[in-house]
Formats: structure tokens, sequence, C-alpha cells
DNA sequence: GTCTATAAAGAGATAGAC
DNA sequence: GTCTATCTCTTTATAGAC
């Protein structure tokens, strides 16, 4: 199966980590398809034969991309979660930390929702499991703003869960780490138009 | 170059039209890279040669399938843009098209938005002009309803356009047509997230 | 307009030497 | 851990008959 890029001892697969990074920047510029091996193994300095020598697959990068941006990204908000006992308060902290951590590892989260065909049937499984779970994970949250009565109850919270990520999520087709708005400002603008809105009324 | 995918006579490339259709199926379901030419001739029940007969690369059916759906979404947008003379009523009916036709095309929507750095230089340059000349339409008429005291203006309307649009494009990733929800019931849902919020309060 | 056959190039992955 | 060389398969696209 895939090594694994969280959880082994360190230093053992910093090589692994160096490997998925400089591969997620060529398959969200290029794509996955577009990438070849010969690519990767000259973007790295290193031979097609000695870069198989690091890795299984080319699937198997894809794979453990998507794991390691799931796992780091569940893990920042959940932490966030855990931040305020005040619904609201957990909301704007959970999509502080969404945005933040999506666009500080934004090639390889990019490749990881654009290039989830690409996977074998049992990784996108997987995969789609991890990301189930962190809809939930936002829906409960969603849901708990409403019964406190923050949050309108006229849209279930699966919808409204669904339109707040529209909202986050394509933030990583045009966002530029050297263009005038900062990820937390971004986070910051993009909440306040999910819960005020575009309107000087409700301003 | 392209042949003309619009403008043409009558019947002349209806057989163009409904190969840009299947291929954007399959270029959605599998992507654009992992798509075989062979692929496509199969799912028209043609063979690869007779294929290449009706069209020019692989590549310009990419190209001819964006510049249609673009030309669509725009002037579906801009006729909704003169139904209303005041300013918020405009943007609610774009908004409308704009979701609607999208949802409508969405295979071809979603692959021109997903693929287009599959594109040749020239014709991903071609393309982005129209995309950027579609953006600019509807900054303006942000910008008008803010200087009608409508919409907020402590946000530019350039950032508000790219929330509104993150908002509504995402949705090609998950929409259903046989889902429980209507492109237009979509369409006022995300709407009213985009101008009321998600706040109690400003309900 | 459709076909069979094929050209020419590049893909992922491996063998085996060092 | 790195390399050169290679295997095998598939790709886009075309030639030329019907």
């Amino acid at each position: 199966m895939s090594s694994p890029p969280l959880g082994a001892p360190k230093g053992v697969s910093s090589r692994h980590g160096e490997i998925l990074s400089v591969a997620a920047d060529l398959f969200w510029a290029q794509g996955y398809d577009a990438t070849s091996m010969s690519d990767l193994a000259a973007a790295l300095g290193l031979s097609k034969a000695s870069l198989y020598h690091h890795i299984e697959t080319k699937e198997s990068l894809l794979f453990d991309m998507s794991v390691v941006v799931l796992r780091r990204i569940t893990a920042a908000v959940e932490a966030a979660a855990d931040s305020s006992p005040e619904p609201l308060e957990r909301l704007r902290a959970m999509v502080r930390e969404h945005v933040v951590t999506a666009l500080d590892h934004q090639t390889m989260n990019a490749t990881s929702l654009t290039e989830l065909r690409a996977l074998s049937d049992e990784h996108r499984v997987a995969v789609t499991r991890m990301r189930d779970s962190y809809d939930r994970m936002i829906d409960e949250v969603i849901a708990e703003a409403q019964h406190a009565g923050a949050i309108r109850a006229d849209i279930s919270s699966k919808l409204l869960r669904l339109a707040l990520l529209n909202l986050l999520n394509w933030t990583i087709f045009w966002f530029r780490a050297d263009g005038d708005v900062s990820p937390a400002d971004l986070a910051d603008l993009l909440t306040s138009i999910f819960l005020q809105g575009a309107l000087v009324a409700s301003g």
C-alpha cells in the first residue's frame, strides 16, 4: 500500500514529504495526468528510476497528499472548534482555520479537491470518507448555532454548509500569495459575507 | 483554426455540437487528459479515424466548448442585466441566470473552468479574455449597486465579485440534477446568503 | 463519411549495474 | 540511493481504401 506520510518516525521520510510537495506544485500547474514522472523526477533533480526508489506509484502520490492535507485541515479546524463555547465564535474560528490552512498548502489542497477522480476506487472511497467526516463536523457546528438561535433555521444545516464551503473553497482557484489580501484578511471577509451578507441594510 | 460552433448555418454542424456535448461529459467524468480519443469515438459510435473527420484536434474540442459556454452564459446574464433599472433587482436576475445557465450545461462549464491549463497558449489567452470581460460586467453591476447605497461599500466591488462567484461556481462540483434542490431554488438560496447572510439578526 | 492499419512519440514502471 | 537502458502499453493523429 502507501507509506505513512504522518505518524512515521521523524526524519525517516522527510524525502517523501519533499516529493509530495513538489508533486503537488506540478500536479496543480499542469494537471495530474498531464504531469509525467519524468517531469517530477527532473524537478527533484533525480532520474526516473531513482524517484521510483522513494515512492510506489504515481497514484499513491496523489492519495498520500490527499490524506496529508485532510488530516491537517481536520486537526486544525477541530482545534478551532474547541476554542470557544459560543457557537458563533466557534464557527468564526473554524472558518478562519479552514481558509488559512487550505491556502497554506494551496497546491496540495487544490489538487486533492480537483483530482479525486484520478484515484483508484479504494483510495477514492477512503478520501471521500474523510471528507464526509469533515463535512459532518461543519454540519454539527452550524446546527448547534441554529439551535442557539444565532443562525437562520429556514435553510437546512446541510445546505448552509454547502454554501459556506462554496464560498471558501473556490478561493483556491484564484488566490495568489503575492496578492494584496492575506489569507487571514480573506477569511474575515468571507466570514463577514457568509454571516452578515452584502446588503447595506444588514451591515 | 476551429470550426464555428455558433453562428454557422443551422444544421451544418449539428454533429459538431453533439460531439462537444459527449466530449464534455467524458472530460468531466474522467478528466481531459485521462479521456482518450478512442473513448470519445466509442461513446459516439464511431471509429477514431471517423471522429477526426469531424474535428481538428482534441484540444480544439476543449477550446470550442469553452467558447460555447462562455458565449451562452454571457448572453444570458447580459439579458438579465437589462431586465430592470433597479440595481439590486438586476443583480438578483443575473445571479439566477448565471446559476441556471451554468447548471444547464454543467459538464461543459465545469470542464471549461477546471481544464483551462490544458489549452494551448493562444486559446488559453482567448478564453481568459472572455472570462475577464464577463467578470467586468459583474463588477460594474456590483459597483452600481454600491453607488445606489444598496450594497455595502466597505469591500471593493472586485472582492465582492470574487466572493459572489466563489459562492456560485463551486456548485458545479456537487450539484446533481436528480437531487432535491432545483437550479432555480439553489440560485435563490445562494442569492439570499450573499445578500442577507446567514445570521438570524439580519434575516 | 466511414473504415482498417499504422506511424511516431511518450507514458508508467522495472532490471540490474554501481 | 542513484544511474542507464529498456519493456510494454497507450497516446494523438494520419494514410489511404471504400
